[in-house]
RNA sequence: GCGGGAGUAGCUCAGUGGUAGAGCAUCAGCUUCCCAAGCUGAGGGUCGCGGGUUCGAUCCCCGUUUCCCGCUCCA
């Protein structure tokens, strides 16, 4: 079968099984925006827990916040993303391709540069040791009047870029006659301000009311929160701080189901270190991540590193884990060695004092970053995706069958147990009660008493369950039920007593968390 | 945003210018069964939304919205 007819399937499968619906969907939906629905809750709470219990209980040096939503809008001019995330853009026509206005105007300076450069080698070479570079930058006339053409852009573009003034700004791709790089022609639409930020207006009276932003990324809500925390938690470097919420971006493309969001949730760490230890944390914590994701046990082989060539502005290295989904390798997280970018802009934009006094050197200075920063959604993507399977089956008649099993990592399955009385009277419906009354507060248990023993075997095979435990006319005589394993569909029998201690060793979150240590 | 395809029951889909169908699923009853598909019955849809053409539109036309596939950005 096709990739991209199995992902179909397993949209629909999280649909039918009401793990993922389109938010709004009475409504015709709302693009890019997804809900959860009962058994997806369950699953993505387990990957919270995971991920919360691996960083925050497992090390002493890491604790967690909550930060909010909303956060003051100096902050996104401290972070960068209110000059990022304004982007002009404008389409050609013909290509449709859509460029960044900025960024064609500049890739056309850059040539004219490489044009006087040109000139300026070639003058060299000619006149040798006598050549003064900077006379002949004055006096050449080709040299002369592309620098000015240059210098005469960038004033004007500047101007367009600080007045917003996107129609200037397409006035000069219209003069400077640049073209597109694909199509080669001057056709341009106009250019238009995509801001990926959303703002909203805080204060309930309109006048007063302050534009502010809903987060792009959940990571400057600990970078502002530093100070309270080192101080009030008494942290010692090196220390990490760790934060699970929402952040939203108003992407331009968003699609492949929930890989895509624009409203989305994070899972993020970030570790304060010393300067000058930033690259050996961060090799640490590329490692410790990558040990995360295979602990669960998906396959070694769906997961691969992808280094940056280029680094965002606030790094000095970075790499994603990207992991096999149906359309391919792509990025579930990302760890960046951040320096001191961003406790230092804060630093300079608050006017606040940022920096640690470390005792050891008795030196005063802003700690550097390693950030581990995880989409909680495209990891529930990777394992419900990674987790659906079609088996085929021969029955004992030699009929061909088809089982759609969902092979999710059993500490992540949305239901652990289900309970089945193999018939509903004789008070077998009253034993699998029983047992489901004393398992229910540690694990999250199911009862079914509809249909035939097979069927429900199946419906559990759909949502993951990693265990089915049947009621039989023996329970009533020995106290044993059969225990059924998903993945192998083979029964034990086995003491109803015994039941809570085999759920903890195989359900549980100790044995995977006890791996990674 | 642009181009291509699609939207009919919870799911997968059929269908016709004249009041809407199947299989599976759901619910009730029978059956009491250890790996889907036994029997009987029931519920469920202004055919994505809005407008137009028509005596009459789920079907034809226009717009819109959502999803899928390409082109660009990102967690």
């Amino acid at each position: 079968m096709a990739q991209e007819d199995i992902f179909k399937k397993i949209i629909a499968h999280a649909k039918e099984y009401g793990f993922v619906f389109q938010s709004s969907e009475i409504y015709d939906g709302l693009s890019a925006v997804y809900d959860y629905g009962p058994n997806g809750v369950e699953l993505k709470n387990n990957i919270r827990r995971y991920w919360w219990d691996s960083m925050v209980k497992l090390h002493e040096n890491i604790v967690g916040i909550d930060a909010a939503i909303f956060m003051h809008p100096r902050t996104w001019e401290a972070s960068g993303h209110v000059g990022a995330f304004n982007d002009p853009l404008i389409d050609n026509k013909d290509s449709k391709k859509r460029y960044r206005a900025d960024v064609l105007i500049e890739e056309y300076m850059e040539k004219l540069e490489q044009k006087i450069e040109k000139e300026v080698s070639k003058a060299a070479k000619r006149f040798g040791d006598s050549f003064d570079e900077a006379m002949f930058r004055q006096t050449n006339p080709r040299v002369k009047a592309n620098q000015d053409k240059i210098d005469a852009i960038r004033n004007r573009m500047v101007k367009a870029l600080e007045s917003e003034n996107l129609e200037d700004l397409r006035q000069i791709i219209i003069d400077a006659e640049i073209v597109c790089p694909v199509s080669g022609t001057k056709n341009w639409t106009e250019a238009r301000q995509f801001n990926l930020m959303f703002d909203t207006k805080l204060g309930s009276v309109s006048e007063d009311a302050s534009k502010i932003y809903l987060r792009p990324e959940t990571a400057q809500g600990i970078f502002v929160n530093y100070l309270n925390v080192q101080k009030t938690g008494r942290m010692k470097l090196p220390f990490g701080i760790a934060q699970i919420g929402k952040a939203f971006r108003n992407e331009i493309v968003a699609r492949q189901f929930i890989f895509r969001m624009r409203e989305f949730e994070q899972m993020e760490m970030q570790f304060f270190v010393r300067p000058g230890e930033e690259l050996k944390w961060y090799e640490y914590w590329r490692e410790a991540r990558m040990k995360w994701h295979k602990a669960l046990g998906m396959g070694d082989e769906k997961y691969r590193f992808h280094e940056h060539d280029k680094l965002a502005h606030y790094a000095n290295a970075a790499v994603d884990v990207e992991f096999n989904f149906p359309f391919g390798f792509r990025e579930v997280e990302g760890i960046h060695s951040r320096t001191d970018f961003d406790l230092g802009s804060h630093e300079k934009f608050s006017g606040r004092k940022i920096q640690y006094f470390d005792p050891e050197t008795n030196e005063s200075y802003v700690p550097y970053v390693v950030e581990t920063s995880i989409g909680l959604d495209r990891m529930f993507l990777s394992v419900f995706a990674n987790a659906y399977q079609e088996e085929e089956l021969t029955n004992d008649k030699g009929q061909k069958d088809t089982r759609v099993v969902l092979n999710i990592p059993p500490a992540l399955a949305p239901v652990k147990l289900a309970v089945l009385p193999l018939v509903k009277k004789d008070g077998l419906p009253d034993i699998a009660r029983e047992i489901i009354h004393n398992l229910k507060f540690d694990y999250n248990c199911q009862y079914d008493e509809k249909d035939s023993i097979g069927k429900r075997y199946r419906r559990q095979d759909a949502i993951g369950t990693p265990y089915c435990i049947t009621i039989d006319h023996q329970t009533k005589e020995d106290n044993t039920v059969t225990i059924r394993d998903r993945d192998t569909m083979k029964q034990e029998r086995l003491k109803i007593e015994e039941l809570a201690g085999i759920l903890e060793k195989k359900v549980g979150f100790r044995n995977i968390l006890d791996s990674l240590q």
